[in-house]
RNA sequence: GUCUCGGUAGCUCAGCUGGAUAGAGCAACGGCCUUCUAAGCCGUAGGUCUUGGGUUCGAAUCCCAACCGGGAUACCA
């Protein structure tokens, strides 16, 4: 049972004891006593005041010595205005300390046959073009969740729907037939996923050159947005796809694989991974079955036009499209789809989608569609909703150039680090693969800590040039520490210096190291509200704070050159186990922490 | 128009289930490497928490309104 369980209770005891008053645990305040005070936990009594009807120092007081001479671990108290600080005896953080370092997974709450099995949906790439800055988002917070959900006790499944069929699917294919010379991977020595997108870009401006002639000539924008040889050829073609047209389907194939191959290397890179991938062509004939269920039932309607619809204004919102009228199928119907072929596939007790916040109505819309079709896990879909990631100039667009491209953001910043890596000149020795695994392991650090500790709902400026930092609040910062303590330990083995993990409980404790013994303990706490608020910021934030912490103490304190061997063996252990929660935690951001740097 | 999310230091962000004097990093300025890694540490300066009301012993935090910004809003995904 935790301290602040047992403070909880003799709280309730207390009041009922000095006031003859049951209360609400709800009432309770207990917080971290701030460092400018004495004490390591506090109790807000104003809420007792009324009960009392004494003033809140004397409310406090009456309070405190209860729990004094009914809780062991409460030594001694001091009361500040209507705040009651109570000092845990030090024995007790001993304590702490101890099983932290016996515990082979500090703060890891491991699953269990009995788990809820968590189905998480992140990545979900159009393949018509390479992944951008968004789309490093995404995958960041999927991956981090996923970890994040593993970790307070849940089985996950991480999935990926790959939006692989589709009008923008096909003007790719369009412009590469068109004008692609026969252009491939192999041939250009170009990335695959880049290679479509140039022709995806392509397409773009020879659409626009098309429309443009065709206004000189006469026509309405409106006229030559649709009668542009480009599009209608690009329409054909999905026409062809959907007919099963041999010679479009393989050059579909052949298109999609060498994207597939790309988006491996990328997300290899940013080491992230699914256990299993669904493909939109693959799952939108079930959505489109289901509709038609649907409309068979009489839970959607159909016009004159025979395009499909559900009226969802009892829900206060609008009427929404869910099959076109030449019946091909609409974004809602492949999620559709998709949500049900999931739900056969696996017990899943939780879907959560990791989707951008623009995509907010549509998950509210497929969340009451799918309880119209009669599936009983509709209503608890969950959309992790983040925010956008925006440039100085504003908004990403794929067409327009304007987006930050993944693979040269991640090749940039490891030039960064690379570089300041060799200034300082702490790899010596490495040998040139240990070393560059060593400036990708920084580089990544700071990409995904930049990113993952900010609060996903918000939305986020990503500016190239100032961005890219790799000092102060950020994911080499940490990385650092925990290399330093790395160097420390190994430094202490060096020296023939064995540690004994057991701490003596009647060791005084000072200060300075008794504020780490408490952020430690702090960690499974950190775990579970990010678990609790989806919320790997919550991890990141945690982190910074236990890693200043140790930075502070490290400037002021000696470790193994300390003389009392007490104290010394303290502080290894402190160390070693602040080095420990660092790497398990950055482990949950899916950031790597170096032995040396 | 309607719905929705946001507005905290020059910049990027914490803090938001109400609690003590609103915190970090970057940028600026000044210190600290012949003792364990200076990607570090210490200090100076920087705030009407958008504005106005309300609830409360107490509001950056909760409620209402206004202003500003992002997003969504029936056949793009």
């Amino acid at each position: 049972m935790s301290i602040e369980l047992i403070i909880r209770d003799q709280i309730v005891e207390a009041i009922e004891k000095c006031y003859q008053q049951q209360i609400d645990s709800s009432l309770i305040q207990l917080q971290n006593t701030r460092k400018e005070f004495e004490g390591d936990i506090t109790l807000v009594v104003f809420p007792f005041v009324r009960m009392s009807k004494k003033s809140p120092e004397l409310t406090a007081a009456e309070i405190g010595d209860y729990l004094q001479q009914n809780v062991t671990e409460v030594e001694k108290y001091n009361v500040v205005k209507g705040f009651l600080n109570l000092v845990i005896a030090s024995e007790y953080w001993v304590s702490v300390l101890n099983s932290v370092g016996s515990t082979a997974n500090y703060g890891i709450t491991e699953p269990t046959d009995s788990s809820k099995l968590v189905m998480v949906e992140y990545s979900s790439p159009n393949t018509n073009k390479p992944l951008h800055l968004g789309h490093i988002r995404n995958n960041l917070l999927g991956f981090s969740l996923s970890e994040i959900l593993k970790a307070n006790g849940n089985k996950v499944v991480k999935t990926n729907i790959v939006n692989d069929r589709g009008i923008h699917i096909c003007k790719s294919m369009y412009a590469w037939k068109m004008w692609g010379n026969g252009e491939t991977p192999e041939n250009t020595g170009i990335k695959g996923d880049h290679l479509v997108g140039n022709y995806y870009v392509k397409f773009d401006q020879e659409y626009k050159k098309e429309i443009a002639t065709l206004i000189e000539h006469g026509q309405t924008k409106e006229d030559a947005e649709q009668n542009a040889p480009a599009m209608q050829g690009a329409r054909e073609m999905l026409l062809k796809w959907e007919a099963k047209d041999p010679e479009t389907i393989e050059l579909w194939k052949m298109m999609n694989q060498w994207v597939y191959t790309g988006f491996d290397v990328t997300y290899k890179e940013l080491g992230v991974d699914f256990d299993k991938i669904y493909y939109e062509s693959e799952t939108y004939l079930c959505g489109k079955d289901e509709v038609l269920r649907g409309l068979a039932e009489g839970v959607f309607y159909q016009k004159e036009d025979s395009s499909v619809w559900a009226d969802l204004t009892a829900e206060g919102l609008d009427q929404k499209i869910l099959l076109r009228s030449d019946g091909t199928s609409v974004y809602m119907t492949q999620d559709i789809g998709t949500a049900k072929e999931r739900f056969q596939d696996y017990p899943i007790d939780k879907m959560v989608y990791v989707v951008g916040n623009e995509q907010n109505y549509h998950f509210q819309v497929l969340s009451i569609l799918l309880d119209k079709l009669g599936f009983e896990f509709g209503k608890g879909l969950h959309h992790f909703s983040y925010g956008m990631v925006e440039l100085p100039q504003g908004k990403m667009k794929s067409r327009e150039g304007t987006v930050v491209d993944a693979d040269d953001l991640v090749a940039g910043m490891v030039e960064v680090s690379r570089k300041t890596s060799e200034e300082l000149g702490k790899l010596e020795g490495y040998t040139p693969e240990q070393a560059a695994e060593t400036y990708k392991m920084i580089a990544l650090g700071a990409l995904k800590y930049f990113i993952l500790k900010v609060d996903p709902k918000k939305s986020m400026l990503f500016n190239p040039e100032e961005s890219i930092d790799f000092n102060g609040n950020t994911g080499p910062f940490i990385q650092y520490t925990y290399a330093r303590i790395r160097s420390v330990l190994r430094k202490a083995a060096d020296r023939g210096i064995a540690i004994n993990q057991t701490i003596d409980s009647k060791l005084q404790i000072g200060k300075k190291e008794l504020e780490l013994i408490k952020a430690i303990a702090q960690f499974p706490v950190a775990v579970k509200e990010a678990g609790d608020n989806y919320s790997p910021a919550l991890i990141a934030n945690y982190i910074y704070e236990l890693v200043k912490e140790f930075n502070q103490f490290y400037h002021e304190f000696p470790i193994i050159i300390e003389e009392n061997a007490d104290v010394r063996n303290l502080r290894l252990v402190i160390a070693e186990n602040v080095g420990k929660t660092i790497k398990t935690g950055m482990k949950l951001l899916g950031i790597d922490v170096p032995e040396r740097m």
